[in-house]
DNA sequence: CGCATCATAATTATCGATAATCGAAACGAT
DNA sequence: ATCGTTTCGATTATCGATAATTATGATGCG
């Protein structure tokens, strides 16, 4: 029950609103994104506009021509590939900074493992998506190091793309059935066997994603 | 003689001229950056300097308080290492992407001990961190993923600092020498024994920076 | 008809001015 | 003197308007 009135610039809430409706759909890949148009709407002026779209186009939501204007971004093929390869690059390295496998992670796993297992049996591709992405991260996050972490979130986007795509075409046990493997190499702290999973894990996902592309 | 007019935005000029500052050392680390005092200075609006800041924010270049200000970046001991680690991570991933090994690689890698190893003789410390940063880049480069290079390259600033401080201590040659074994593990086509050379390789700097820090 | 040229409309880029916000100095009470 | 409050100066955040730029479509010529 927070009373504090809204103290946000200007340019956040914008920020917020355009992410929003880029998730909600209204905002689709490929769409135009006026300025001034945008500006009318929500009510304010240029500026905030401008630097939330400038704001949206480092994080590499959107594309942005000089003089011309921004849109919504498409992820191509090899975009999105490169994305997944960097993730791994990231999550193996994080895998053997780990100095020594706490019981946080471990326990973090656990609890992701049963959420993408109840996603499962509702086939709820959403929710997996989530849980799928918490794994992973936790990897990440467990090797405290930030700015590893920065850049790992900052493949969101492309992952979600690809995400969406390959769980259409693989279901959703198989993908489930790579994880558990990855926390028993933890919970038995080996660090060299969790990586090769991982490696594992990785190969099968792009052998996949092969015959949707 | 460049026939064409200067056609780049005041946001692209700004930058650079603020980047150029920094790398001149005329914009220190800790020194704060008033939009409305450098648009004076350079005779433009709060608009485009404004810009240039949030951009050289994004590039981790400053530090941007909302409503205070924006002042060039300090790194601290442990940014700095956490970003050697991600740079390991894509350098060592990069080569395990590395289809085939190409000669092109090779010998820009070749082309970059030369210089190392001149800059080593004249113990010119800005000429051997540039090939050195050269070395490393061809290596990331050759993996064809330009997600991967532009991350590896986001890291420029923290290395930076490193490399500054590391070569102070360890001496140029010391440093040369992890590099040779590298480009022959590539000459032989073995991508895992240039792997573990990596490895090597920033070990034996991290042991180095314990002593510098 | 095809192509180059030119006007025009749409949009971004920049400007100068004002409002909102923060930090520090001045002030007053205990 | 110290702590909390207030005021003030400095700076950023936002605004509305104008200039610059691009793409588009019309026009005229070969």
């Amino acid at each position: 029950m927070k009373k504090t009135v809204v103290r946000q610039s200007l340019k956040d809430q914008v920020k917020s609103i355009l992410i929003d409706r880029m998730i909600d759909g209204d905002l689709a890949p490929g769409d135009r994104i006026k300025e001034l148009q945008v500006a009318k709407e929500l009510g304010t002026s240029q500026a905030p506009v401008r630097e939330a779209i400038r704001c949206l186009e480092t994080l590499g939501y959107v594309e942005h021509i000089p003089h011309v204007g921004a849109m919504v971004k498409t992820f191509n093929q090899s975009e999105i590939e490169e994305a997944y390869q960097v993730r791994e690059a990231l999550e193996l390295h994080s895998t053997a900074l780990i100095g020594e496998v706490q019981n946080e992670l471990v326990q973090d796993l656990d609890e992701q493992l049963a959420l993408m297992q109840a996603a499962t049996k509702e086939n709820n591709i959403r929710l997996f998506t989530q849980a799928d992405n918490q794994f992973h991260r936790a990897i990440v996050a467990s090797c405290e190091n930030e700015t590893m972490l920065t850049m790992w979130e900052s493949l969101k986007m492309q992952v979600q793309v690809i995400a969406t795509l390959l769980k259409a075409s693989m279901p959703l046990d198989k993908i489930y059935l790579l994880h558990p493997p990855i926390v028993d190499a933890f919970k038995s702290k080996s660090r060299d066997r969790a990586s090769l999973l991982l490696k594992g894990h990785y190969k099968i996902l792009s052998s996949y994603w092969e015959n949707v592309k």
